[in-house]
DNA sequence: CCAGACGATTCGGTATTATCGAATGGCTTT
DNA sequence: AAAGCCATTCGATAATACCGAATCGTCTGG
């Protein structure tokens, strides 16, 4: 599937409902032969590897009655996922600090399987009703979060730009190359800048933070609407000062981290 | 684990498979051995287990080295999950309202095998920090939440009463019996209340929310500090309107619910 | 109201597949 | 420096999950 060359020692039926599970994940409710098809199995074996993954709260049949859907366990399982990370339970206390100087909504990012994870996220401190966005995943081209985080971790640019990369808005960059270019800038500023890349109407700014070793291992960001674009200095003042006092308690020895060695 | 009477058909490394995601969900990080020992099972068996488990993101070796934790694969799941929910769709525009409304937190909970889980959590306005509590799982005996759910839905309640009940605080009613006489109550109130019983400091209140057919699917707690017990008659009927509010949105032909045939 | 088709589900034989025990390698501990 | 612990690898074995066909239920169209 991937570009995945080594590891070939993956248990059949396990690897198939992780893949129903990615599967459901896409199209929210499918019924077993639509599942059947889509990985090329008879209906039967599909069937049974659905039922095993009910059992455990994993998927659920919808009451209508013959779709299904990812299952409740999988909200607990996320849940205490959430509290093993040290970043997050770190990065909370001066988000919510950033979030209520800046007046917008601050995001915590990290990467999985070269796109960016939301993994926590402080609303704009009005009263407004908002999403709750913890969870979410964004192409890491199009992301402020997303470019720090590719230019710190060449396995994750390498990864992530090796295939073709979505118009999300008229403003993306999908050219790979462009991409590149600009990673060089984010390491010199260690701040990485998108403007309605991602969503229309939505800006972003965010900056790295570094664990113990000195890697960065996550990026914050102050998300603000396209009309306050761009960023006060105070704002961006404040955004550095909340990645470096997280990447401190962290107990990283340096912040803004040192970049990696330019292939250049 | 559970009173599963039925079903025989799970296939093994999928079950043993969900089994390692419980194990880490209850401590946190573990060893290959560790959960080898856990499940009674040669270490080798569970090695290949979690390697596939790790090769989809659900399951990730922490960087220290040799102990396995959750994976972050498993957070965009859940977001997706959370997604599908008719139910908390319809739901956060009226808790939003009832958080501001009342001043309180607010929080939308269904039943995950005999406990409650959080399916949406609206913050108290003030602008304190406070952990996102979507995902969290209390018991149902403990709990306004459980409580409703219990007493609309006898498997539930069967399911969550025939097992020893925790004490989480002075206060918590361990004793199936009184449990069950207090459903009586939440059944011709369609609330129900608790001072204390979960977690000190806290209670709540909440109502019934039903769906289409009639059924309770969910219920919604507004939470409060113990020091404002008991809540107003504004408090209530706040909960009340929103609780009835959701049902409609969903297309219940009823609220309050019309109680099931009591086995009295 | 009936006939037909589609999809989910069940069942049992077969061979693929996961499992397990033993051996290796890496790491920390004493 | 040695020893123990733990994760990991490997290969043979038989237990296991897989698959195809048959069944059941439900929805669609006549």
């Amino acid at each position: 599937m991937g570009a995945m060359t080594e590891g070939e020692s993956v248990i059949q039926s396990i690897d198939r409902a992780a893949k129903i599970l990615a599967l459901l994940q896409g199209s929210r409710r499918m019924g077993i032969s639509e599942l059947a098809a889509a990985l090329d199995l008879p209906p039967s074996t599909v069937h049974g590897i659905v039922k095993s993954l009910q059992a455990h709260g994993l998927v659920a049949q919808q009451p209508s009655g013959n779709r299904y859907v990812l299952g409740p366990a999988l909200l607990k399982l996320s849940s205490v996922y959430l509290d093993t990370l040290d970043v997050r339970a770190r990065a909370m206390r001066w988000m919510h600090e950033l979030s209520s100087r800046t007046g917008f909504a601050t995001r915590l990012g990290a990467e999985l399987f070269g796109e960016v994870i939301v993994i926590h996220h402080d609303r704009r401190p009005d009263g407004t009703e908002q999403m709750p966005e913890t969870g979410l995943t964004i192409p890491s081209h199009a992301s402020a979060l997303g470019k720090v985080l590719l230019a710190y971790d060449a396995a994750h640019a390498t990864d992530a730009l090796s295939r073709p990369l979505a118009a999300l808005t008229a403003d993306t960059v999908t050219d790979p190359d462009r991409v590149r270019e600009g990673l060089e800038e984010v390491r010199r500023q260690a701040l990485g800048f998108e403007n309605e890349e991602a969503v229309i109407g939505e800006s972003s700014v965010a900056a790295p933070i570094c664990a113990e070793d000195g890697e960065v291992v996550a990026a914050v960001a102050v998300v603000m609407p396209s009309n306050e674009w761009p960023p006060t200095d105070a704002v961006v003042g404040a955004l550095r000062d909340a990645a470096r006092s997280i990447s401190r308690d962290l107990g990283a020895p340096t912040w803004p981290p040192r970049p990696p060695a330019p292939a250049g």
